[in-house]
RNA sequence: GCGAUCGUAGCUCAGUUGGUUAGAGCGCCGGUUUGUGGUACCGGAGGUCGGGGGUUCGAGACCCCUCGAUCGCCCCA
């Protein structure tokens, strides 16, 4: 006998009450992504490590560290995709996408990260994803954000969830900001964690949300980017402002979020929540108006988010609504089998959810189906193939009758409104009067 | 890359300062009920104690290594 491999760290096998909650929120961006007319595209799972590697900029040790990378078999250096947005961009320079701008479009799918896997992160994960592309206006902001809220808000997490806001300003802002910010940090080196005065060097934005506390005091009177923004760049975070307030989508001023990567302009926003430990961002994004010239583009100005499908599951938890069955359809040993298979046939084409228990003893089979929680079960045995009937069994008050097959589908219907009847009642929301619930 | 905690039945865990045949609950299978679920009672199967090495008369417990998991740091596109 030979040992059976692991699975690879940081991969993950998702089943049951998980499954259904990462379906839920799947399901939840398609219809949400739709009402804002955003097209679905798919993209490749693997590009040509240069797409990430020029877009993210070869400095960081994301590059180097980070990614998936190996070598085909032509020698080429091949990456799987950590992100959706480089090979979007890609995407859109070699297609000639310029010509539907502005576009928006919408995918979600597996990405890969070569890091140490903890609470809501792993090597593969997936992620929901939508961009704005070719759009420099704030209202593509606003619209971006709106949907993001609207998303969160129909999967019932919006509670203990807020939309951290800020503005990086335009190029020339944040060169400046940038400048006094180093600074300002130079002057009080000794006294900053060690991290952040390797920051100071790699990536002095990061200092502002620095976890240490001995940096604290310094990031309070750091230099604000507010007082760097240019007038237009005042006005373009004014007019993103502005129009969340007018789409009803609740906002946070946060002065310290930042974005690493040099591409990015003007708007940064996260949506965070204190229920996921040291993951708290659920959604983020900003704008990228640099990106595309790093791949060899023309300047196209552009927004976009992405958000951790798994970290959203886990807040959803067992709120995703539980998958309806109708009916279990239960031969009594294998002579029912041919009923069994033709009737489940006619009430799957009427969409009733249909399960056949044709394996074990009669009470297992009952058993199971009464623990997967069917409404009605259908006997099939001697008596009933004898007699061109069946025996159909409400799982919920036990009542019990033989009726022809094709009688089947009206008592589904009854269980079916009785069940209907009982959640609502459960709910606690009243019945109108016009309704009889014994009819 | 760094740190902490953990790894005993399918699952959740117990296992007293190292001492004979390693336990419980849930789940699973069977029976009380030869064609009927949700309750109850009875019975049964299931474990190389993550893996390797060491200390000891004796290791699930102690030591070392290794693999894995969890949480945090770094990083976060």
């Amino acid at each position: 006998m030979s040992k059976t491999p692991q699975a690879i760290r940081g991969t993950q096998d998702i089943f049951g009450a998980e499954a259904e909650a990462f379906a839920f929120v799947v399901e939840t961006f398609e219809r949400v992504r739709k009402l804002y007319r955003f097209r679905r595209i798919e993209m490749p799972v693997f590009e040509r490590t240069e797409v990430f590697a020029r877009s993210i900029g070869e400095t960081t040790d994301i590059v180097s560290k980070e990614m998936y990378s190996f070598l085909d078999r032509g020698d080429e250096s091949l990456t799987l995709r950590p992100e959706f947005t480089a090979g979007i961009a890609r995407a859109y320079i070699t297609n000639g996408w310029q010509q539907h701008a502005p576009l928006k479009v919408a995918t979600h799918g597996p990405l890969f990260r070569y890091e140490r896997p903890q609470k809501g992160r792993y090597r593969q994960f997936h992620q929901l994803d939508a961009e704005i592309l070719g759009a420099g206006e704030p209202q593509a902001d606003v619209e971006l954000l709106a949907m993001a809220d609207q998303l969160l808000k129909e999967l019932g997490i919006a509670d203990g969830v807020t939309l951290n806001l800020n503005t990086l300003g335009d190029g020339d802002s944040r060169e400046a900001w940038r400048a006094a910010l180093v600074e300002h940090f130079r002057g009080v080196r000794g006294e900053l964690s060690e991290d952040s005065q390797e920051r100071l060097e790699k990536n002095p934005l990061r200092i502002l949300d620095s976890k240490d506390p001995r940096d604290r005091a310094f990031v309070a009177d750091a230099p604000k980017i507010d007082d760097f923004l240019s007038p237009q760049a005042q006005d373009f975070f004014g007019a993103v402002t502005a129009g969340l307030d007018a789409a009803g989508v609740a906002w946070e001023r946060n002065p310290a979020l930042v974005r690493g990567l040099d591409y990015y302009r003007h708007t940064a926003f996260e949506f965070v929540t204190d229920r996921l430990g040291a993951q708290g961002t659920v959604l983020g994004g900003g704008r990228y108006d640099g990106l595309m010239e790093s791949l060899g583009g023309p300047a196209t100005p552009a927004v976009g988010w992405a958000a951790g499908i798994e970290r959203l599951a886990m807040l959803v938890g067992e709120r995703a609504p539980q998958e309806r069955f109708d009916v279990a359809i239960i031969p009594m040993d294998d002579a029912g089998l041919a009923q069994a298979n033709s009737l489940a046939r006619s009430l799957r084409a009427e969409w009733n959810n249909v399960e056949i228990y044709a394996t074990g003893k009669l009470k297992k089979r009952m058993a199971r189906a009464n623990e997967a929680g069917a409404l009605v079960a259908v006997l099939i045995g001697e008596d009933e193939i004898a007699a061109g009937e069946v025996t159909v069994r409400d799982l919920h008050d036990g009542e019990q009758a033989r009726v022809a097959p094709a009688d089947v589908s009206g008592i589904v219907a009854k269980a079916q409104n009785a069940q209907w009847l009982r959640q609502t009642e459960h709910s606690g929301i009243g019945l109108p009067d016009w309704i009889d619930p014994d009819a």
